[in-house]
DNA sequence: ACCGACTACTAACACGAGACAGTAACACCT
DNA sequence: AGGTGTTACTGTCTCGTGTTAGTAGTCGGT
């Protein structure tokens, strides 16, 4: 329809009366540069006129870099917590001048190339743990990398301390309520946060360990639900002659083990306590309401924004004190 | 450290011992040329030696477009449905060497400012409704815009076909089950999903008078999540001489009415039933379970890749007949 | 009257890739 | 022997920017 597809910052000089050189200067507030108030106002008029947008792709290519971070994240993830955190992140960087958007499926190599040939991020940050071989990819691209989940970095055998610390915080909490027997119940197995799991699990094991409890039963939930009776019996079983206590995986979790508790005539938290994590707005909805482990969304991504713009080189690392952004919601089921 | 930041297709074409352009076409597989095997071997050899990757930037400005699908949405809107979608969505459009990323804060004229200098996508997906003044912005980009969620274009007064449907289907359904008066539960008043809201609402009320019946009581939840009392008097006022059905915004706001309903000593769906609408995993997972509006978030998705693909003009307009994505799932509470 | 400094610009190059036009070298046919 | 065609390449221009180096014109001082 239109025979000129896109303003460019040439159109703007013609339709000002002056050359793109001077377009370019007024434009980027040039320093070392004297332009008179008259040719200033007449390049802002004729870039308003005309709706000129500079091209991001020649912007790009002539910097040699971007003001663009890239999150990447797998298909998996459940987001709702990695929303509120990606509104953060952007509005801290969008301060600093950057673009944040986010790509899926980035557990997936092809994906990952497609994206490469079609974005040109400054740098890239990881919301889950990074394989080795989407690490060399992005090695390749001479982009830095920046893990808004994990804190170290170089080995294989790289462990989730934030995770973790939700089991320590579900383990410590139950135990100083007195609890003296304590069930682990994860999700069913064939699930891809595997990983994220066994680190809470890992969490509640150590704790129980340095407390002088005995090791955690762990029972994964057969179905895709609700825990069957034969789960619940596993689950309760012994809470007659020990105070009993069961750390979930998650909210949803806790909500099954809490109706099939209560199905098979158990009183939580009377019989037994339970515990999640999330805090879910369904915590607050149910009866008992259930008690669990929030992770301060906010708090962290604000440190992850920080330490993103010490990557760029636009902030300077502070000593920030390493600091735990999880703590325990206490409602009725434990 | 490294004195070459960055390996171009120069830097390939000296290894490989041939000119730049003999690497651009063994590449690109550029037709009409005749190149030997040796030379393919030797130019792919030197490419994967040096770990080249091809300029992003360069790339799109030269081609003048780029494969990249930006999918923007607000910093307000729940993305657990969001997120399954975007999923398929990037799947979808992968197979056609398209990367999809995601922007938030798209409500924000700001921020898309900063994006539009950031990338260039060859199409934007709006996740939302579009106002009139980013409408305007991205008209100016001369890039296509698909509407994932609306299909009536054009007008300031566009509505959600997709949300006034969710709420018919709740309405036909409470209504065929023996409903005589219904009421509609809705969030906080102070939200910003209130589009979503009224439009949901719209459904009920319209679906209400179609079958005769009175028009719907609406009540919003005082408080942040459980009803209060005074809410749930209102709610269930006149249960006792019809029979009374509630259809909730959501899951949170239809377990939040159950619980609150079952504390003032009713039954649910004895004396009022209860729908709501997502199919939250914790519907399965309380008692009773809830009988809810799921939309099916992977047909309409690849609905939505179709138009995109259209729209990119890499697909052919297939006569799709309109089809409703949402349905509900029929549980215990109603 | 002349040199220097300052103002207000502009011409030209570079970034990295794709693609068109061109060109040596060689084979084939009559 | 000369024209035609094919093979296997390469030189050069282009996309839209930012930036460096340069250049007419004016002003001020001695």
């Amino acid at each position: 329809m239109s025979t000129k597809p896109r303003v460019t910052s040439y159109d703007v000089a013609a339709a000002a009366g002056v050359s793109r050189t001077t377009v370019s200067f007024v434009l980027n507030n040039a320093p070392n540069q004297s332009i008179p108030e008259s040719t200033r106002q007449a390049v802002f008029g004729a870039a308003k006129l005309l709706g000129y947008t500079p091209s991001a792709a020649a912007k790009t290519l002539r910097a040699g870099t971007s003001h663009l971070v890239l999150c990447i994240a797998p298909d998996w993830q459940p987001s709702a917590l990695m929303d509120a955190g990606l509104s953060i992140l952007t509005e801290e960087l969008r301060a600093a001048g950057f673009a944040t958007v986010v790509a899926k499926s980035a557990n997936n190599p092809r994906s990952l190339d497609i994206l490469w040939q079609t974005i040109s991020p400054a740098i890239i940050v990881a919301m889950f743990d990074v394989a080795d071989d989407v690490r060399a990819r992005i090695d390749r691209l001479r982009v830095p990398l920046v893990e808004a989940f994990f804190h170290s970095y170089g080995s294989r055998h790289d462990v989730d301390e934030l995770q973790i610390e939700t089991g320590r915080q579900q383990a410590e909490y139950v135990i100083d309520r007195g609890a003296q027997r304590v069930t682990y119940v994860a999700p069913p197995v064939d699930r891809d946060d595997i990983d994220i799991h066994t680190d809470r699990l890992r969490g509640v094991v150590e704790t129980l360990e340095r407390r002088g409890l005995a090791a955690a039963q762990v029972v994964a939930i057969s179905g895709e639900g609700l825990p069957s009776p034969s789960d619940i019996a596993l689950i309760t079983a012994g809470h007659e002659s020990e105070r009993l206590a069961v750390c979930c995986y998650n909210d949803d979790i806790a909500l099954g083990v809490i109706t099939a508790a209560r199905t098979a005539g158990l009183n939580v938290p009377g019989d037994l306590s339970v515990i999640g994590v999330d805090d879910l707005p369904m915590c607050q909805l149910v009866s008992p309401t259930i008690t669990t482990v929030r992770f301060d969304v906010p708090g962290h991504m604000k440190q992850v924004a920080q330490r993103i713009k010490v990557a760029l080189g636009i902030d300077d690392p502070s000593p920030s004190i390493p600091r735990s952004y999880s703590s325990v919601i206490r409602r009725e089921s434990a």
